[in-house]
Formats: C-alpha cells, sequence, structure tokens
DNA sequence: CCTTATGCCTGAATGC
DNA sequence: TGCATTCAGGCATAAG
C-alpha cells in the first residue's frame, strides 16, 4: 500500500518523465474516482497544458501543469506509471519462473483496472491502475491548491521545515488516542502508514497501544528521529511491495527485508526471539513485540 | 472533543 | 470443484 516512501518513489520516477510533455487527450475511464469537478472540466482544463513538476506532501501526489495542478491519492492499490510505446519490448510481460505468474516487465499494458488515462502529444501517457478504486484525483487552480481540504487538513510532513519535534510532541501529547493510531492520523504527521508505523513504534521500543499523551519527551525524541530514519531507508530501497505496488516503471520495491514488524506476526522478533504478537487496534492490524516494546 | 462503526472495492486465502 | 466467508486497509462519514 503506498505509504510515503512508495509515493516518493512514484514521484522520483515521474519527474524523470512529466514535465515537458505536453497532455493531448484525458481518458477517464471510471468518472468516480474524479472527486471535486466534472469529467468534461477535469479533461477540458487539462488537455493542452503541459506538465510543469511533479511534488508530494505525505501521501499525496501532486501533478503540476500550467495553470492548475492534480492532486492523487492512491488509497490501498492505486498505481501510476509511465508508458513510452517506443521503449516498449514485444515482451512486455512474461511468465516467473518461480510462481508462474504474469510478470510486469517495467511498463503496465492498460486492463480493466486502468481507470484513467492521461495521453500525451508524444504518444506517451500516464497510466492509472487501481484494483479496489479506492484512489482519489482533485483538481485545482494553482493558485487555490494550497486552501484545498486535502493539504489544508495534512500535518507535517516528515521532509518539511514544518516537521518538528516540538510540533510532533504537540500533537501527540494532546491525544489520548492510542499512539499507533495517532500516528496513522495524517494530521499529526503526513506519511505514515500500517507499515510504517508499525515499524516506527517498534524502532522506538513504544506499544503501540500506549495513550500518545503518555509517552515522555525521550520516547517522542525517538518517535520523531525513528520516523524519518525508517522512511529514508524505505525509500532508499524503493519502497515496500508486499502485492500491488510499483513505482512509476513498474518495477517493485526492495523495502520488504528490511521489515522488522509489519507482516511478520507470530514470527520471532529479531532482537530477543519472542514471538512478535498480532492484534487489533482501533480496527487496523497491529504487530509489535511484547519483550521490546513498553 | 472523543471513539467506534460502516462503506467503499477486489482478490487472495480459508472453510465447508 | 465450487461457493460463501473473511481479511487486507486509506479515508470519509455517521453514529454513539
Amino acid at each position: 500500500m503506498p505509504e510515503l516512501p512508495e509515493v516518493e518513489t512514484i514521484r522520483r520516477g515521474l519527474v524523470e518523465y512529466l514535465p515537458g510533455r505536453v497532455l493531448a487527450d484525458v481518458e477517464v475511464r471510471l468518472p468516480k474516482l474524479v472527486k471535486n469537478v466534472e469529467i468534461s472540466a477535469f479533461s477540458h482544463i487539462l488537455s493542452g497544458q503541459h506538465f510543469t513538476d511533479v511534488r508530494r506532501l505525505g501521501k499525496i501526489l501532486i501533478l503540476d501543469f500550467q495553470t492548475h495542478s492534480v492532486l492523487v491519492r492512491l488509497g490501498m492499490t492505486g498505481q501510476l506509471t509511465f508508458r513510452d510505446p517506443e521503449k516498449l519490448d514485444n515482451n512486455e510481460f512474461s511468465i516467473s519462473p518461480l510462481t508462474g505468474l504474469q510478470r510486469a516487465h517495467g511498463q503496465f499494458a492498460p486492463d480493466k483496472h486502468t481507470h484513467i488515462i492521461l495521453h500525451m502529444q508524444d504518444n506517451t501517457s500516464l497510466c492509472y491502475r487501481d484494483i479496489r478504486q479506492f484512489g482519489k484525483w482533485y483538481l485545482y487552480k494553482s493558485e487555490h491548491l494550497r486552501d484545498s481540504p486535502e493539504l489544508n487538513s495534512l500535518g507535517p510532513d516528515p521532509f518539511s521545515e514544518e516537521y518538528t519535534l516540538a510540533s510532533l510532541a504537540q500533537n501527540l501529547k494532546k491525544t489520548s488516542r492510542a499512539v499507533k493510531i495517532a500516528l496513522l492520523d495524517q494530521a499529526v504527521v503526513a506519511g505514515l502508514g500500517n507499515i510504517y508505523a508499525d515499524e516506527v513504534l517498534f524502532a522506538s521500543c513504544i506499544q503501540p497501544t500506549r495513550a500518545a499523551a503518555s509517552l515522555t519527551d525521550a520516547e517522542i525524541e525517538a518517535v520523531f528521529v525513528n520516523i524519518k530514519q525508517i522512511l529514508l531507508s524505505a525509500i532508499a530501497n524503493r519502497g515496500t511491495t508486499f502485492s500491488d505496488y510499483r513505482d512509476a516503471n513498474g518495477e517493485k520495491g526492495e523495502n520488504v527485508g528490511n521489515l522488522k514488524v509489519y507482516g511478520r506476526g507470530g514470527e520471532k522478533c529479531l532482537t530477543c526471539g519472542t514471538e512478535l504478537l498480532k492484534g487489533r487496534i482501533g480496527g487496523r492490524s497491529c504487530v509489535w513485540c511484547p519483550q521490546c516494546q513498553h
């Protein structure tokens, strides 16, 4: 599921391809994904404009055009890939010798899960594929982007100047919610999802059920530092792929092997050997070490 | 203000 | 083999 490191990896891929390219036609096959404007306006406004930049805030990807910006929330299974027909080999998919399954080689051919295609004048395209259709797209005039509810409701991005120990401490100390749930709240800090929230709490030796307001200053500082370190490390590994996540080139990330707790419920803690517990906190699955985390 | 529940979705995994 | 059920979860929204 795309959290900050996955979205950042997609962004870094797209920024190599998109700026300067001109949109010829916008093909929206599943109109409900575009949330704040009619499809006709969405297509009409964007057609003919060129990409100026690709940015990210938290888990939100921002596609900048000359007069407008598009916000993309990838939800659970959203994929944004760049497609260049001139670079397609004829063997776009191959059969994995290990699994017998079709394995992507870089680019995705549009299929029944491809819901939005931005066609460029040079015949390349940006394909949005989303199996579970939890993704959301928004269109804003550039000057209104900062006032959008989607960006306005975000807390500090961990790699922005707004992300400080003081801001994190303030946001954690004012809520009695479980710290795990608080870390998933995009208004507290923007970018963590279930994978990295579990990883941050393990690295910080904090039980996920603890009330956020009960954390000591030292624990908050550990969380503050570990958020940045764990996300940076995940970005260096090009994100975590469990099933659906792919980068702008359709490639998987390599960060699964870097995870200490997420996806390892019932296995042994890599630090102390205790069996990792798996439970539900606030409706979300959660894995932690009962020995290492207090 | 808070917490909990629900709906949106498909596909993989599981149970009978 | 097939059919029904459960689970995965980001996020908005409603209810308690």
